[in-house]
DNA sequence: TGGCCAACCTAACGATCGTTCGGTAGTGTC
DNA sequence: GACACTACCGAACGATCGTTAGGTTGGCCA
């Protein structure tokens, strides 16, 4: 679907030297996450890779296209986690929370792992340019999808309605988390377990009486 | 504190014509909220409100100071909302879950009805110029302090710990309503009723066998 | 050895930006 | 009728923006 060449740009792999190209992508995406999109110049991306404004044109047609390409690396690794998740999960069939608290878990490790080309989702995405927004909702769109079927499996009796509303209040708390959650000052899978289990279990249960409306 | 003026731009009281520094502030916000801030130049904001780019500056004394006041318009209509919550209730003192409905109800109701200037916090905050955002992070600062003593009154058992997960995952929540919710389409009040429905009851009563790990 | 191409460069283009200066029209006040 | 004040305007400033044209360099391959 994505006709842009979406190539690892993660440096974890082994001694495998960044790529010109690579590096562009993640300094980018560490200045637009910074300093918002617009804000950024390509001066600025070019002068955090030593290079000149010119030489960005050789990897990248537009600035567009710059920021085109880092969300759509941010998709990919939070699909994939996903769908490795949903693979790794397929034979057992756990019950509906362990289920739910694997995929907020991976979807919470892919945000923190690659985040700066996530948190372009979250914060830097309301205001890119319409062109760049229209490719990617379409992928957005998909995941959500994902979403809505894992929900359907983990509770069952979930109507429609609260269905889309537990996942946008989902989303919305889980992604919320790239501005105020420090992965290096705590373990991302307990914030997963913590989350879960408060959605999970409920606030009324830790009232002395549960008022349950 | 602020020692900007923040005068009423609500256009919901009477008559009483907008006035032409209230006029751009409306305009603005809902420029800034469509496009960012700074995608959105003062010419727009200018043609916007039928007037030159000149002019703008008899009103503020920059751009960022206008987004400023537009800020700081969001931030007096949440805090406002909730100070008028608190001191309805303060009576009765009712139970926890009725506390935190009204006060779920009160934020999501100032946001929706100050759609432009508070949405303006949840979109372009991250990218605002370090020293207007400097400026307003102490009142949200305030704002958060507010709420971690209703969770308190709400939730005494709850932890220190699981107190702030909660406050800000509940926040992350409420704010990414303005980005999916229509309130022309369902009932705010609604809306806040199902969010503390699901929080307070926990998906797990919704399962058959409520796995409480 | 010579051609090719990716990677990067210098220099500059026109456009647009926030902002400023020096006005003018209208209104109320003594 | 002079003064003051608010609200606005026309025209322009220098800075910065994304982008382009036309190089230069160095390694790979025949």
């Amino acid at each position: 679907m994505a006709t842009r060449t979406t190539s690892n740009p993660s440096p974890t792999r082994d001694a495998a030297p960044e790529s010109g190209r690579d590096r562009i992508l993640r300094v980018a995406a560490e200045l637009f996450l910074a300093n918002g999109y617009a804000e950024t110049s390509l001066r600025t991306i070019a002068d955090a890779v030593d290079m000149r404004p010119a030489s960005i044109y050789h990897h990248f047609e537009s600035k567009d296209a710059l920021l085109a390409n880092i969300l759509d690396i941010g998709m990919d690794a939070v699909t994939s986690a996903f769908d490795a998740t949903a693979e790794r999960l397929s034979p057992g069939s756990p019950g509906g929370r362990e289920l739910l608290e694997a995929h907020v878990a991976a979807h919470l490790r892919a945000l923190f792992t690659h985040h700066a080309f996530t948190a372009a989702h979250v914060t830097v995405f309301p205001f890119v340019p319409a062109q760049v927004r229209r490719d990617a909702v379409g992928r957005r769109d998909a995941y959500e999808a994902q979403w809505t079927q894992l929900l359907t499996e983990a509770v069952p009796s979930l109507s429609a309605d609260a269905r889309r509303l537990t996942r946008l209040a989902l989303f919305g708390a889980m992604n919320s988390a790239v501005q105020w959650f420090d992965p290096t000052e705590g373990s991302v899978d307990e914030l997963a377990n913590a989350l879960v289990s408060t959605l999970w279990n409920g606030l009324g249960s830790l009232s002395k009486e549960s008022s349950s409306a």
